[in-house]
RNA sequence: GGGGUCGUAGUUCAGUUGGUUAGAACGCUGGCCUGUCACGCCAGAGGUCGCGAGUUCGAGUCUCGUCGGCCCCGCCA
C-alpha cells in the first residue's frame, strides 16, 4: 500500500475523500462491534473506524492488531458527528471509514509506550533507543536538530561559505583535550587521531584561498562525560579571511537570530550585549555569566580586608579577595538550607561560608561578632542589606571565591525560582586573557588555543608581562551555557612561534608538530578568523532539554558507552595482530 | 580519580523497626461490550528485589564489595 496522506494531515475539509494511510498503531478500542484504531505516524494521530457491517473482513483484521503493528488502511475520510469530535486532536474532527486493511508487520508488546506521558529512566529509553526515537517528543527534537542545521547551511551559503569536508583521521595534537586514537594498519606503531575540532584544517583552507568556510563537523574529545558533553558532539564550524571579529560576531549573531527566531517563532532583534571576560568574572564569577537574575558578586576585600575575622583578614593577606551575594528574601533559608549551601560551596574548594541573616532589625551571623561598627555600616550599604536579606560571604584565593560564588548564585537561582521561564539571555564576551598560568604545571596555558591572535596592541607585552595580554576571542553565551567560542587567528608565522614559545613547546616540538601549519603561515596566509557554535547545546536550548543526549540519536552513557550497540567492545586478537598491538591491561 | 543519588513485575513506583505468601497503577493475556479516543466491565498471567559475600533464627530492608543509570568536582571549549 501507497501511503496517500500523513496521519497527521486530515481536516475536516477532506470529508468524503479516498486516501490510503500507513503507519504504527497507536491504540485500539474495540467495542465488540465497531472498533476505533488510531494511527500514529511521525506527523501526528489519526482515527482510523472498522465497522463490521460495512467492511467485514477489515473488520476482522482489526480485532487482531496490537499496539505497534506496522499497518496500511484505505477507506474514506468522513466528518465526524458534532458529538463525536475530539477536540483534543488536530484531525479530532474528521476519521477514516475503512474499507481495507494490511498489516505490514506485527511488533512484540513493546517495553514501554510511545508517547511522551511516561516517565522512563534513561537506561530504558537508551537500551531501547530505536522506541524511544519513535517518540514524539524525541521526534520533533531530530526534526528540529535537522531544522537548525539547514537553516545554517541556508545562511552560510547565502553569504558565500563553502562547505568543504576535513580529514576525521588526523594527527595527534599536543595541547587540550585528549584524542582518540586510531591505529594504523599499513603504518605499524603509529596513529591517527579523531579531531578534536576542525581547527588547524580550517586555518589551512584560508591559506589556500577559500575565503569563507563553514562545516557541520563532528568533533571528539576523549574527556569524562556530563549532561551537556558527549565524546562526540557536532559544531557549525565556520571561519573567514579578511574579517575583523566585530565581522564575524555579527555574522553570527545574525545566524543565531534567525536561528532562534525560525525554531522558537519570536523575534530577537535586540543587539546581544557585550560584556568584558574581567567584568564577567569579577560580577558573575564566571566567564559564561548567567544575566537572566542578579546575585552578582560583590567585592569587599577593601573594607573587611582588615577586620577582626581570621578567615577575611588571612585571604586579603594572602593576595585573595573576599565576596559577597545577597539573597534578597533569603532570610527565611532554615539552618538546614545554609548548611546545604555551606556543603555545596566546600565542593567547589571553599573552606567554608560565612553568612549574615537580615532580620527582625538584627543581624544574625556567626562572623558579625568580629565585625567593627564601621566594617557593618560599609557592608550593608555595599551589599545593600535590608532586612529580610542573606548575604553569603567567600574569602579565599580570586580562583576559589569566583568559583564558589559563581556555582551558589546559580544554584540558589534555579532552586528558588529565579530564572525566568522564557528569557533568552544572549552574551558576547570578550576580551579573554591570551594565556593563564598554571601552578601546578608550572607554565602558561592558553585559553582558548594556541592559535589565537593576540589583540594587536597587547603584542609588544607577549614576553615581558604574558598575563596581561588580552586575545582576539570572543565566546557567545546564552542563558549561562557557553553556546560557541572563537578568535581572530594568528596569521603569521613569527607571531605563532612566539606564542608557541610562551607556551612552552620548543621551536623543535612546533616544528614537529605544527611544522604543517607554520610552513603554511609563511606561504602568504591572509589574517582570519572564525568561530564554532556548539550545536548540540543550542539545539538542547531550543528543545528546552536538560541533556544533549535528548538532541542526539544514538548517544554514549555517563561511562561513554552505548546501551544499545553495547559499544565498545573488546576485539579479536587477530584483528589486534594486524595492526601490531598488544593489550597490556 | 573523588562526592552524591538511584537500581523491586514489561514500565513507573510503594514496601513501616529486619518477621508469614513482596504490593499498586499502567501495560500484557483471555472473555464481554456498536461511537470510543486515558473507552468500559470481568477474569488471569507476570518477581534472580542489579549481582556477590557477610551479619542474623530470619535480609527487598543492615554491612562490605561489585556492576549499571543519572547529577556534580577534577578533566574538558
Amino acid at each position: 500500500m501507497e501511503r496517500t496522506v500523513y496521519c497527521g494531515q486530515p481536516r475536516a475539509n477532506d470529508d468524503g475523500s479516498e486516501q490510503t494511510l500507513v503507519g504504527w498503531v497507536d491504540s485500539r478500542r474495540d467495542h465488540g462491534g465497531v472498533i476505533f484504531v488510531d494511527l500514529r505516524d511521525h506527523t501526528g494521530i489519526v482515527q482510523a473506524v472498522f465497522d463490521p457491517e460495512t467492511a467485514a473482513a477489515a473488520h476482522a483484521g482489526a480485532g487482531d492488531l496490537r499496539s505497534e503493528y506496522v499497518v496500511g488502511v484505505r477507506g474514506t475520510l468522513r466528518r465526524r458527528s458534532p458529538e463525536a469530535v475530539n477536540p483534543k486532536m488536530a484531525t479530532g474532527e474528521i476519521e477514516l471509514v475503512v474499507r481495507e486493511l494490511e498489516v505490514l508487520n506485527v511488533s512484540k508488546p513493546v517495553p514501554f509506550a510511545i508517547d511522551d506521558s511516561a516517565s522512563l529512566t534513561e537506561n530504558v529509553r537508551l537500551r531501547y533507543r530505536f522506541l524511544d526515537l519513535r517518540r514524539p517528543l524525541m521526534q520533533r527534537n531530530l526534526r528540529v536538530r535537522d531544522k537548525v542545521c539547514r537553516i545554517a547551511r541556508q545562511y552560510l551559503g547565502d553569504r558565500g561559505f563553502v562547505d568543504v569536508e576535513t580529514p576525521m583521521l588526523t594527527r595527534s595534537t599536543p595541547e587540550g583535550a585528549r584524542d582518540f586514537l586510531v591505529p594504523s594498519r599499513v603504518n605499524p606503531g603509529n596513529f591517527f587521531a579523531l579531531p578534536q575540532s576542525p581547527q588547524l584544517f580550517k586555518q589551512l583552507l584560508m591559506v589556500a584561498g577559500y575565503d569563507r568556510y563553514y562545516q557541520i563537523a563532528r568533533c571528539f574529545r576523549d574527556e569524562d562525560l556530563r549532561a551537556d558533553r558527549q565524546p562526540e558532539f557536532t559544531q557549525i564550524d565556520l571561519e573567514m579571511a579578511f574579517s575583523s571579529s566585530n565581522t564575524i560576531t555579527d555574522l553570527v549573531e545574525g545566524l543565531v537570530k534567525t536561528v532562534f527566531t525560525d525554531v522558537l517563532g519570536r523575534s530577537f532583534d535586540e543587539p546581544f550585549p557585550r560584556m568584558t571576560y574581567d567584568e564577567a568574572m569579577a560580577r558573575y564569577g564566571s566567564d559564561r555569566p548567567d544575566t537572566r537574575f542578579g546575585l552578582e558578586l560583590v567585592d569587599l576585600t577593601d573594607l573587611l580586608g582588615a577586620s577582626e575575622f581570621k578567615v577575611f583578614r588571612a585571604a586579603a593577606e594572602g593576595g585573595g579577595v573576599i565576596k559577597a551575594i545577597n539573597v534578597k528574601g533569603g532570610a527565611t533559608f532554615s539552618r538546614k538550607d545554609i548548611d546545604d549551601l555551606g556543603s555545596y560551596a566546600t565542593g567547589f574548594g571553599a573552606k567554608g561560608l560565612a553568612w549574615i541573616k537580615a532580620q527582625g532589625g538584627e543581624w544574625q551571623s556567626p562572623i558579625v561578632k568580629f565585625l567593627s561598627a564601621g566594617e557593618r555600616a560599609g557592608l550593608a550599604a555595599r551589599v545593600g542589606i535590608e532586612d529580610g536579606d542573606l548575604v553569603l560571604f567567600a574569602a579565599d584565593t580570586v580562583k576559589v571565591v569566583r568559583a564558589v560564588l559563581g556555582a551558589l548564585r546559580c544554584k540558589i537561582a534555579a532552586d528558588h525560582g529565579l530564572i525566568p521561564a522564557d528569557a533568552w539571555n544572549f552574551l558576547w564576551v570578550i576580551d579573554f586573557p591570551s594565556v593563564e598560568w598554571d601552578a601546578d604545571e608550572k607554565r602558561y596555558f592558553a585559553l582558548h588555543h594556541p592559535f589565537t591572535a593576540p589583540k594587536p596592541a597587547d603584542l609588544d607585552r607577549l614576553e615581558s608581562d604574558p598575563e596581561s595580554v588580552r586575545a582576539d576571542a570572543y565566546d557567545i553565551v546564552l542563558n549561562g551555557t557557553e553556546l560557541g567560542g572563537g578568535s581572530i587567528r594568528i596569521h603569521r608565522a613569527d607571531v605563532q612561534s612566539r606564542v608557541f614559545a610562551l607556551l612552552g613547546i620548543g621551536e623543535e616540538e612546533a616544528r614537529h608538530k605544527f611544522g604543517f601549519l607554520l610552513d603554511a603561515l609563511s606561504y602568504g596566509a591572509p589574517p582570519h578568523g572564525g568561530l564554532a557554535l556548539g550545536l548540540d547545546r543550542m539545539v538542547a536550548m531550543l528543545c528546552g532539554s536538560e541533556s544533549i543526549r535528548d538532541v542526539i540519536a544514538f548517544p554514549k552513557t555517563q561511562r561513554a558507552a552505548c546501551l544499545l550497540t553495547e559499544a565498545p567492545s573488546t576485539v579479536d586478537t587477530a584483528q589486534l595482530r594486524q595492526l601490531g598491538l598488544k593489550l597490556d591491561l
